[in-house]
RNA sequence: GGCCUCGUAGUUCAGUUGGUUAGAACGCUAGCCUGUCACGCUAGAGGUCGACGGUUCGAGUCCGUUCGGGGUCGCCA
């Protein structure tokens, strides 16, 4: 009978009234009334009600009554109008008259209750995901992620770009995040890689003339996770050629807005408001910054440098945020805790200032405190919040997160509104304390501004700015792209900046420099994180939600229980053998 | 690796200053019920309080160690 299934159960409606339909799925709940029975099915369409009354058979209320939660049944009957409507249903005025009843699969007591609103730990749904995915809400978000990869094919077929596969084994190219790695067995002590991304594939696709290329990309990277961070996601990676950056970014700013439309209806207001790198540090103290609320970073510093309290005289850099009518919205607790948080960033403290009180104004001349509240435009009924440091990097960022915190907790943040903005003109390296030295800050291949090449022949690596762009919505950095280096002159003095050895760049880039030997057209890219896209497209604030199979922050996956040990003889062929410490 | 936080029935939680037999709701089991839909009513089962050690006459509660989850900084070209 189930092969015969005419309908989805939650795609009932009243036109179908009168007709026999044969429907499958769990049951959600039973309620057993004696002579009467109702039973909920679910499938991922919806729930149906089924009845049983005294037009039914005998053994199929011993059937039925023998029911329990998730057993799957298959269920043949007549729909017919409720006389009593359930409006919380887009079913509820239907419902099946059982006249079959077959028990396809009995199923245990589930650990948890399969529903959206049961407060689970998630250790345990991940344990048993495949009963959390029946929960509507993870199903509509794997739907909402098929609905979004289709409608990305569809934009970037109807836009002329060829979507290709690049391989999953691959080699190990250091400079980037850790990679996971996978041993060789035909080649004793050698190792493949995972992709981190399909970077240099995709540069030598334009290489090999495709012109526009893209691809729904498994990536890996073996770092630490985060709440919008694991190390086995998926990339909207795509390339083209014979552009420059208002080409890419003008194509994948239709992309997103095209997909915003078909999938969420939502309309995204093009072309897409750009802020350079330097000004988003400045005014937002991030380079991801949220732009659905204000509290904008002022500097004081000036002002400060002879204001006649010691913290901020010393201090080599001060800045400040006002809340907009702050003064009754956080108490004084809800000032401590934000403290702690500040701390916790790495600073020694937080001063603040409300018309009514304040934690440093005493300790000030009276010219500077003017002076700050007429810089900051504070009025009364704000809250103004002050830190220094002897780091402006650390000064700005902090007061970017607190922030952040801020419109957090005073609930600012609305998940249905959706703020983007490009922020360009990223540096093109940055300073390692650890490395003593310029890397690259995005990757070697990323090409410098015109204007700015001349920094490169002058030494002042930090004030170069690169021909890159990121996409970001909500405070969330949605892509990473640029225009790369497609002249071999440009791209040796890169490699010579960065103190790379020719053996180090043989090694590591030796075959994308031979590829540009043979004819490079000037091209350039990005990637996007789909998950965070998803992420956000529904509304939730963890990236598991968005994944079928996700891992927990120890990279384990629950439900396989990877990774795992494995036989003696599998090392043996691999050419491994364990270290002392690493076994059980 | 650092910091913060959580761990008590199947699940979500409560548990006072350390003091008798560790509670509630949902779920589960059994019974009753013809219009329920978070059905209702009656009865019942269900606990190594994450683990180990310590303090104490006495520990779910205090202390130490450890395991696990979550968040975050470092890290993530």
């Amino acid at each position: 009978m189930y092969n015969k299934r005419t309908a989805y159960c939650g795609d009932l409606r009243s036109e179908d009234c009168g007709k026999e339909v044969i429907v499958c799925g769990w049951v959600q709940r039973l309620r057993d009334k004696g002579s009467l029975i109702f039973i909920d099915l679910r499938d991922r369409a919806g729930i149906i009600q089924c009845i049983l009354d005294d037009t039914v058979a005998e053994e199929l209320f011993t059937v039925a009554k023998a029911v329990r939660s998730e057993t799957v049944l298959c269920i043949k009957g007549e729909l017919r109008h409720r006389s009593s409507p359930n409006p919380n249903l887009p079913t509820g005025q239907v419902e099946v008259l059982v006249s079959q009843l077959q028990v396809l699969s009995t199923a245990k007591t589930p650990p948890f209750e399969v529903e959206d609103d049961t407060r689970v730990g998630e250790l345990l749904r991940l344990e048993y995901r495949y009963l959390d995915l029946r929960r509507p809400r993870l199903q509509s978000y794997l739907h909402l992620r098929h609905k979004v990869t289709q409608a990305v094919r569809r934009f970037y077929d109807a836009n002329g770009f060829y979507e290709i596969e690049t391989p999953i084994l691959t080699k190990s190219t250091p400079e980037g995040a850790r990679d996971y790695l996978v041993p060789s067995r035909l080649h004793a002590g050698m190792f493949y890689a995972l992709p981190q991304s399909p970077q240099q594939y995709k540069q030598l696709l334009m290489v090999s003339g495709f012109d526009r290329y893209f691809q729904i990309a498994r990536c890996m990277r073996d770092e630490d996770l985060r709440a919008d961070r694991q190390p086995d996601f998926t990339q909207i990676d795509m390339e083209m050629s014979f552009v420059d950056i208002d080409d890419v970014m003008g194509m994948n700013e239709r992309m997103m807005a095209t997909v915003f439309k078909e999938v969420l209806d939502v309309d995204i207001a093009l072309p897409m408001r750009r802020m350079p790198y330097r000004e988003a540090m400045a005014r937002y103290g991030s380079d991801k910054p949220d732009l659905r609320f204000g509290f904008e970073l002022k500097d004081i510093t000036d002002i400060t440098r002879d204001c006649g309290f010691k913290v901020f005289e010393d201090a080599t850099s001060v800045g400040a945020i006002v809340i907009d009518g702050g003064e009754t919205k956080f108490t004084r607790k809800e000032i401590d805790q934000l403290t702690e948080y500040v701390k916790g960033l790495g600073l020694k403290g937080l001063a603040w200032h409300k018309a009514a009180s304040s934690s440093f104004a005493k300790q000030m001349t009276e010219t500077a405190m003017t002076a700050i509240l007429s810089q900051t435009g504070f009025s009364e009924g704000d809250l103004l919040f002050v830190i220094g440091d002897a780091k402006q990097t650390l000064v700005r960022t902090s007061l970017g997160a607190l922030r952040c915190e801020c419109a957090r907790r005073l609930n600012l943040l609305n998940p249905k509104e959706f703020s983007f903005v490009w922020i360009t003109e990223f540096p093109l390296f940055e300073f390692s304390e650890e490395e003593g030295r310029y890397v690259a800050q995005h990757h070697p291949f990323t090409s410098p501004m015109a204007e700015d090449v001349h920094f490169l022949e002058e030494g002042q690596l930090g004030q170069c700015r690169a021909r890159a762009y990121d996409m970001v919505l909500n405070g969330y950095e949605l892509c990473s792209g640029s225009i790369r280096i497609h002249d071999s002159q440009v791209q040796a003095k890169m490699f010579g900046l960065l103190e790379m050895t020719p053996q180090q760049i043989e090694n590591r880039f030796g075959h994308l420099i031979k590829a540009f030997q043979y004819g490079v057209p000037p091209h350039g890219g990005i990637g996007f994180g789909l998950d965070r896209i998803i992420m956000l497209m529904a509304g939730t604030e963890n990236i598991r939600d968005v994944i079928a199979f996700p891992k927990t922050q120890n990279a384990v996956e629950v439900m396989m229980n990877a990774p795992s040990s494995v036989d003696e003889k599998q090392l043996r062929e691999l050419h491994l053998s364990m270290m002392e410490e690493a076994k059980a």
